[in-house]
DNA sequence: GTCTATAATTTGATAGAC
DNA sequence: GTCTATCAAATTATAGAC
């Protein structure tokens, strides 16, 4: 177990979410994490591409901990929605609009370049979306609702995470958060109705 | 007025969405546009970065085009709503995933780095909300009301677009869709009901 | 495992002939 | 306005001493 591989995984994940993949250099990177240049290349002996495959799986992970964080001590599911979103932005207030997603960066940059990358990226937002399907079925909806939901949920973040960051504003992931938790309140209630699906 | 700008604008514009600005070369540009390269830093003095502002303002507008074109002449907003997904969602599968939102992926690398390139993001949104702010006025809701949708439409359509990319898949588009439309279809149903605002 | 030096290539940008 | 040659700096990656 070496700190130093923690440490050059960690400051990639910070860079790549504020500037990306590409502008984001290997020198930069061991600096940013106080390493060895030498010690890149042997806990990663795939380059870039390699760190940049296994950044994605971990901050991926890291920030899919904030779901269950967030849900399971929730009384109630559309509470939890509002508090995810203002949770969220927050963070971003205080970190200057810089920390947003720690992927959609990377997803938007590599998607049409790198296989490898742009799986990872897949792979990082099927398990956001089983995590988010797994707390609206358990909040009561239905399979098939809580799927749309989910994915409605982290799509509306996603894209309020790119207006906030760029208007340098939380309006946004105000206006998405109340959208998804007035969406989550309305299939709630037509599925207690006793309609379930769609 | 010389058609060698212009296809250097367009291809950059090309690229960047594709694979962003910093993976972009000044040098694969003028490839692209099949344009001398002399030409680019004849018509912009300031390099790639005065390039990339223009780019992203030209190509905002582009797609800023496609809002009145598909809102103006539809019958209802709903159903105006659910076409632009529809067709961001066709649009995408023919170019191989690959076409989304001409800016999402500049924005994403240049918020925290470059303040002209993140403004010029930010003119662009702001322009975007405007017009979709005017769209959902005309169709009978207040004005705080339809900024507010206006803002989750976008944000809608920006989020699925990543998921969309990484994931291969329209899904996240098809559903983000449905979200905003029933948003607005509820939205428009309150306020015929003579409770305007939130 | 750490660290330095450096290779090989590519980057954005410029000069100057035409 | 077009085009080529080229510069200086930065890029990813490697070699090899310690």
């Amino acid at each position: 177990m070496s700190g130093t591989k923690e440490r050059i995984v960690s400051a990639s994940a910070d860079l790549f979410r504020r500037q990306g993949y590409s502008a984001t250099g290997v020198k930069q990177i061991v600096t940013a994490a106080q390493a060895p240049f030498g010690s890149l290349y042997h806990f990663f002996p795939g380059g870039k591409q390699q760190l940049g495959e296994d950044v994605i799986r971990w901050s991926g992970a890291m920030y899919g901990q904030l779901l269950p964080a967030v849900f399971d001590p929730a009384p109630e599911a559309v509470t939890a929605v509002g508090d995810f979103f203002a949770g969220a932005a927050e963070h971003l207030r205080e970190t200057d609009y810089a920390d947003a997603c720690p992927i959609a960066t990377v997803a938007l940059e590599v998607s049409s370049t790198s296989e490898p990358l742009r799986q990872a990226c897949a792979d990082v937002f099927d398990g956001w979306i089983s995590s988010g399907t797994e707390r609206f079925v358990a909040a009561g909806l239905s399979e098939n609702t809580a799927r749309e939901l989910a994915i409605s949920m982290i799509a509306a973040l996603e894209g309020a995470f790119v207006l906030a960051r760029a208007l340098r504003s939380t309006e946004p992931l105000d206006v998405a958060g109340r959208l998804v938790a007035e969406a989550l309140e309305a299939a709630l209630g037509e599925e207690a109705a006793g309609q379930p699906g769609s």
